[in-house]
DNA sequence: TTGTAGGCGTTATCAA
DNA sequence: TTGATAACGCCTACAA
C-alpha cells in the first residue's frame, strides 16, 4: 500500500517539497519550467495528495456543509441542486453529508466543523429538538433549513428558514372546508410524533375549528411506524385500511404528497374516484405531485427560493455579521390541483 | 478558534495522550477508573477528536464508500437505503459520496481512497466509459453497480453488477409489439449519447426488427438536452412537442418510467387516453409507477437485491479473493401496468 | 525561485 | 497499565 507522496515526487524531481507543494496548489513565487515539469511527474505517477494531511494542516477551507437527514427524502432534492449551485457560485466547495436515521446530527456536524475546516453548515429537514446548549457546540455559522418549529423560542435563537407548518396546514384544510367538505379525514402521524406530523396536525384542527367542525378522532388514520411514514407506501397503506372500515367522509387530507398520492392510488383501486368521492389534499409541492393524475392539490413549499435564502443567511453570517440570527418564515402557496372538487349537496 | 485537542484533554486529567487515546477508542489495557475519569473531561470539554489527523495516522479503516453520481435521482434511493444496512450489517462504516456531473468519478474515488483508507468502493450508475488504466490505479476493491454496458470487453475486467440494457429493453418493445402494436414512438436520449439512452435505444431497434417492422425515424423523440434528461418533465416537454406534430403512432416507449410519467401526464392534458389511445411503456420500476394512475407497464430493475450482491461481490473481494472479479447479469421482470393495452384493430 | 524544518492532532511503538 | 516519542503527509514560515 506504499502509495506515494510528497516527498517521493520532490526526490523524483529533485526538488524540495515545497516546491511541489507549490506546484499542485498553484501558489505564486515557482518558476514556470519546473512547475510543468513537477506536474508531469504527478501525472506520471499518478500521485494524489492526501486530504487528511491536507486538512490537518490547513487553518481553514472555503466549505461548506449541507447535513441532510433523510437523503432519499425527494422533497429534498430541488433543494440539494439549488444548494449546490449557490455554494459553487461563491466559489465555495460544496460538501454534502447525509445523516444516519440513528445519528445525531449535531455530533455529525461538530465532527465535520473540525474535520474539513467548515466555513458554514446548513441543516436541512429533520425536525430536530435539539438543546440550545448543544447547538451552540458549534464554532461556525449554521442555518436550520426547512426544519419544523415546534419550539419557536428555541428557534428564534437560531437562524432559520421555514415554512409555518401549523399556517399553511391550516390554510389547506380551510381550503377543504370552503369547498363544502365537512367530514374530512387526515392521514397523520402517530399521537407522539414530534416532528411535521404535529404541527400539520395542529393545523388541520384549528381549521375544522374555524369552520365551526368538531375534531372527530374516528378521522385520523394513523400512518405506519418507521422513518418511511411520509412516503407513498405509507399512504397507500393506510388508506387501504380507511376504506375497510367505510369510513363517512369526503375529503381525506394527506400530510405530505406522498402520502396523497398513496391514497390516490388505494381509493382508485378500491373503485372509487378522485375527487368525486373523495377530494383529497397534500402537502409539500413535490414535482410528481403536479403530473400525477390527478394533480394534486397541495401547498408548495417554495424549496428553491428556501434554499436560496438559506445560503443567504448563511453567507451573510460568514462574511459580515455572525450575529444576525433571522428566522425567515415562507408562505405556502395553495395549489388547487385536480384532485379537489367542491362538495355537491345532494 | 483555538479547538481542543488531545493534548489538552491529557493535560487536564494529568496522564499522557496515549492513555486518552486508548479511551476514546475502546483500545484494551486501560484501566477503568482511568478510562471513566478521561470519557467524562472529554464529555464536559466537549471534546471532538479531529478526522482528519486519526485518517491520517490510521493504517486502514473499515470503511466503504459508495460513489453516486446524480444522488438524487429516485432510481438509487432503494439500492442506497440498501447499501447502507448491508455495509452496517458488516461493521463497516458507511459513506456516501455524490460526485457532481462535471466530475470524474475515478479522480473521486482515488482522493477519498486515501482520505479515508478505504477498503473498497462502489460506483453506483453513472454510465462511465473510463479507460481500464484509470480504474486500475484503484488500489482497494471496487463494483461498477448498475452502470451500463456498452464495451462489454471491458467491463469484463472489472467486478460488476448490472442488468442487459439493451436485451430488458428488447423485451419490453417486443412485448409492446406482442400486443400488436406497429407504430411505436421512442422517447430517447440524443444520438451521441453515450449511456444507457443508447443501449436501450438498441433493444428498441432489434425488438423491431425481430417483429418484421421497420425502423421509423420520424418515431424517434429526442430528450430535452442535460443532465435531467431522463426526468418526468423531460418526459412531459417531449410528448408535449410529439403531441402537437400529430404523430402517427399507437405506443409510446419512454426509455425511463420518469419519462413515461411525463409521458402520461401531456397526453392526458391533450384530451387522449391512456392506453386507450396511446399505449405507453417505462423502464426501471420505480416504485411511483406502481402508484400512477395509469400504473406504468415497465422493467423492474431488482435494485436491492442488485445491491445485496454488490455487496456480496465486493465483500468477497475484500476478504478473499481480491481476483474474482465477476460480471452479475440480472433479469429485469416485466410488470405489466396499466399503461398498456392491446391494440384493437378497428 | 527554492529548500529546510517545524508542526497540524492523532495513533502506534516501545520502554517503563 | 501507562507515557514519551516517532511517525502519518502536507503546508508554511523562514532562510538561502
Amino acid at each position: 500500500m506504499e502509495s506515494v507522496t510528497i516527498k517521493d515526487i520532490a526526490r523524483m524531481c529533485d526538488v524540495g517539497v515545497s516546491t511541489v507543494s507549490r506546484a499542485i496548489n498553484n501558489s505564486p513565487g515557482i518558476n514556470v519550467a519546473t512547475k510543468q515539469r513537477i506536474l508531469k511527474v504527478i501525472e506520471e505517477n499518478n500521485y494524489v495528495p492526501n486530504n487528511s494531511a491536507r486538512n490537518l494542516k490547513r487553518i481553514k477551507s472555503e466549505t461548506i456543509a449541507v447535513l441532510v437527514k433523510g437523503i432519499n427524502n425527494s422533497f429534498f432534492s430541488p433543494m440539494i441542486t439549488e444548494f449546490e449551485k449557490g455554494i459553487q457560485d461563491e466559489q465555495y466547495t460544496f460538501i454534502l453529508q447525509r445523516v444516519d436515521q440513528n445519528q445525531d446530527e449535531i455530533d455529525v456536524a461538530l465532527e465535520i466543523e473540525k474535520e474539513k475546516k467548515l466555513k458554514g453548515i446548513v441543516f436541512l429537514g429533520g425536525y430536530f429538538s435539539h438543546s440550545k446548549e448543544k447547538l451552540n457546540k458549534l464554532k461556525v455559522p449554521f442555518v436550520l433549513s426547512t426544519i419544523g418549529m415546534q419550539d419557536i423560542e428555541l428557534h428564534k435563537e437560531f437562524a432559520s428558514v421555514a415554512v409555518d407548518d401549523e399556517m399553511e396546514s391550516f390554510k389547506i384544510v380551510d381550503y377543504l372546508c370552503s369547498l363544502g367538505h365537512k367530514k374530512i379525514a387526515i392521514l397523520a402521524a402517530s399521537e407522539d410524533d414530534e416532528s411535521i406530523g404535529k404541527l400539520r396536525m395542529l393545523g388541520y384542527k384549528r381549521a375544522l375549528k374555524k369552520n365551526g367542525i368538531e375534531f372527530d378522532k374516528n378521522l385520523v388514520f394513523e400512518l405506519i411506524e418507521g422513518n418511511d411514514r411520509y412516503s407513498v407506501k405509507s399512504g397507500y397503506i393506510t388508506t387501504k385500511k380507511m376504506l375497510q372500515l367505510d369510513v363517512q367522509c369526503t375529503a381525506v387530507y394527506a400530510i405530505t404528497d406522498a402520502i396523497a398520492i398513496g391514497a390516490c392510488r388505494a381509493i382508485w383501486e378500491s373503485g372509487k374516484k378522485v375527487p368525486d368521492d373523495y377530494s383529497i389534499a397534500g402537502f409539500d409541492g413535490l414535482e410528481i405531485a403536479r403530473y400525477y393524475i390527478p394533480s394534486i392539490t397541495t401547498i408548495r413549499q417554495p424549496v428553491e427560493e428556501m434554499a436560496r435564502e438559506t445560503l443567504r443567511l448563511l453567507f451573510g453570517m460568514i462574511n459580515n455579521k455572525p450575529n444576525i440570527k433571522d428566522n425567515i418564515i415562507f408562505s405556502g402557496e395553495l395549489i388547487v390541483g385536480e384532485s379537489t372538487k367542491r362538495l355537491e349537496l345532494d
